[in-house]
DNA sequence: CCCTCCAAAATGTGATCACAAAACTGGGCT
DNA sequence: AGCCCAGTTTTGTGATCACATTTTGGAGGG
């Protein structure tokens, strides 16, 4: 009961490299853990709870907190309390719109500059998903499937729209884990390969097709879990 | 030379209520005063500084400023300085095709949730702006542009991109008052009226297209301006 | 047994301080 | 005169403290 409230979820912790900065480290150690839904969401978070649990002051916890709420990855109550947003089946439908209008808008953004090199890294990123997927290791999925997007539409030097999916991202994060959870064989077809196979070709239009799909895919493998409408709700 | 780098550009103040909180006026501020493009790109913004021009003391203003950064309003380079991003060709396209991408999707959805008193309050928003073209009140014209489109997009209670929207705004807000100042009498076709002409009807695609032109009409404003590439470069 | 109310603990906010790194200034060298 | 380097100043970051507000816990009355 000294530890506060931030003890019944585990964190995982990387380790803080010294030409890091304080806050930065915990800004990114918080966002991969609502990225991968570890942190329930209706919770309250405290910054003197997680700073203690992170061993620092007070202050960076503040500021990486303040960042992800600007970032839509937690709210601020009127009581000025911090928690994980709870989603609703309206928010949910939402959230997935915008990601397939930005998403498929950035991938075809980025396919001039496609470069073997890239073509590359994508295959190899899309490998450590599968072999995640093989391991049943919910949170490289996540985090591997994000950082395979994130590859492809940063390949634009003046991608604007990156920042706007990663708080998609961070809001669908704390959501998206159930369906992972639950069901780790929904990939009777790997999206990643149409979207590689389309960027060999410099195919836009077979581009933004297999980025939907991928999107798509994902929703509805939420929708076949079963009594997934309880936890729009949030449930405790 | 005490007041170190802000005193040559004039904020546009705005009273604190006591219920506000510090840091929240601050933002606000600082917000409204990029908007308006009140604060030359490329200057560099410090703690202290505004702390002292705002009377306040460092904490709020130094949250207020990563908030801003993490909305892409000011850039926080590797040196660790703040300064307003100048604009590039690349990035203003960029910039202006996620707006019509978001801004008439999120005009769509707020279409079912469009009431009589919703259009009375647009028709009101609208004459403050001819209002305020009338007067050649620039800051007036540029804040009241985005309330008018605010207002629309939030009728949608499950709103989610409005956020998104604000950023790009916030990104656009320092160079867009370029184009506001050097021609006011740019509205040949108040698009506006369109809109809530399609809103009367529930004409979900006049209203895209009333939004999209809107937003084109501003970009074409720009290009004719007279050697308005300069501008791109960030000329001091 | 449940509701109300009040004291105690906890929390976010803002201010101040200490410190390392970066920016600026002035003097000395080529 | 132009360039480079060391000393000083400025700046951002993180820690600690004070305070108002909120939440919580239990005691007392219905």
């Amino acid at each position: 009961m000294k530890t506060g409230e931030s003890a019944d979820f585990k964190l995982l912790m990387t380790k803080k490299s010294d030409a890091q900065k304080t806050h930065e480290w915990v800004y990114r150690l918080l966002r991969n853990n609502l990225l991968c839904g570890r942190i329930e969401p209706g919770k309250p978070l405290t910054i003197r709870g997680l700073a203690e649990v992170l061993d620092v002051s007070p202050m960076p916890v503040r500021e990486a907190l303040h960042r992800l709420a600007c970032e839509g990855a937690v709210e601020v109550k009127n009581n000025r309390r911090v928690i994980v947003p709870l989603m609703t089946a309206e928010k949910f439908s939402e959230l997935c719109d915008l990601r397939i209008l930005l998403e498929t808008h950035a991938a075809e953004g980025a396919l001039p500059y496609i470069t073997d090199k890239l073509i590359g890294r994508l295959e190899r990123l899309d490998a450590e998903i599968d072999e995640a997927v093989e391991r049943g290791d919910s949170d490289r999925i996540s985090l591997g499937n994000q950082a395979f997007h994130r590859c492809l539409y940063s390949a634009n030097p003046y991608q604007i729209s990156v920042p706007l999916i990663e708080s998609l991202w961070l809001q669908l994060g704390p959501f998206s884990r159930i369906a992972i959870d639950k069901l780790e064989k929904v990939y009777l077809v790997d999206r990643h390969v149409e979207a590689i196979d389309a960027l060999k070709k410099r195919n836009g239009f077979g581009l933004r097709r297999a980025i939907e799909a991928d999107i798509r895919d994902g929703i509805a493998s939420i929708n076949t879990v079963e009594g997934i409408h309880d936890y729009f709700r949030g449930v405790a």
